[in-house]
DNA sequence: ATACGTGCAAAATGTTTGCGGCTCA
DNA sequence: TGAGCCGCAAACATTTTGCACGTAT
């Protein structure tokens, strides 16, 4: 498989299609999302852009995220510790995961399966569902843990 | 199939024998929380007490739902608008269900499926990991919103 | 030029904690 | 009687909002 166009460009396409201008605050956050493989919250974003050389103030970080979430293409993730936390979402659910949290060592650990996907989708038109997202989290010891 | 023991009963037994005392704040959480089907915030809880004859302060709310959730005798469930929800988690597995929320009424409809639990399984071992608990939420558009 | 973007600080919301008084065992 | 239980209010943590200023188009 070829390198997927990277996430950055998917999203500044859809934002100048919405009317949005392109700020430096919203690019920042836009990048360091597009650096990570898995969720960050809103802190973690706001602290690591601190550390570089762009300084992002936190009213930015939460409205860039929300604007975000509602075009679709940030995925709010709650994983139980009462904190939300941001992933990509690609186009048609292109590299779609799950979470697994170790309950001993908080360690977060991205998972995929089809068959998953499969039986999610069952249940939704099983009970009459339109599925626009969805969401698993499994609890429990990781290997290096138990 | 027979009625199942209350919750309640089950709850109270486990308590004694952790060596909890039973106050009144205590057993009108807990039979509050065995009066639902399906999962409530602490606000809810607070609001329907207060409502009641036998009010409860929010710091016990939040103690009860604390000291039930070590104890695995409730369930933290996260739907995605940052309110923490709880329901009953019964012995055995049994009742163990899902949720729908609906993306335009809000609605939370709770579902149960065997295949699902039995793919998370596989999931679960096949990543190595020892899974302890796990949730699954869907959202979309309910059938009486389509 | 002007509407959108940004940062700061204040406010709102959800949750936890300190502490004095009450109650069950 | 005394260890836990309770409620109030203050403290906390996270997220949202108001406002003045900056910047892209």
């Amino acid at each position: 498989m070829s390198t997927a166009p990277p996430w950055t460009a998917f999203a500044n396409e859809r934002l100048a299609n919405e009317g949005f201008r392109r700020g430096g605050g919203r690019a920042a956050v836009i990048d360091l999302l597009d650096a990570q493989e898995c969720a960050l919250s809103a802190q973690e974003i706001e602290d690591q852009l601190k550390a570089g050389t762009r300084k992002v103030g936190r009213a930015t970080v939460y409205r860039v995220i929300d604007e975000l979430v509602d075009l679709g293409l940030l995925g709010r993730v709650e994983l139980g510790d009462g904190i939300a936390r941001f992933e990509r979402v690609f186009p048609e659910g292109a590299h779609h995961h799950h979470h697994f949290v170790c309950s001993n060592c908080e360690k977060l650990v991205p998972f995929e399966d089809e068959e998953l996907e499969r039986v999610l989708r069952r249940v939704a038109r099983r009970e009459g569902l339109v599925m626009e997202s969805h969401e698993v989290t499994l609890r429990g010891r990781c290997p290096d843990c138990s």
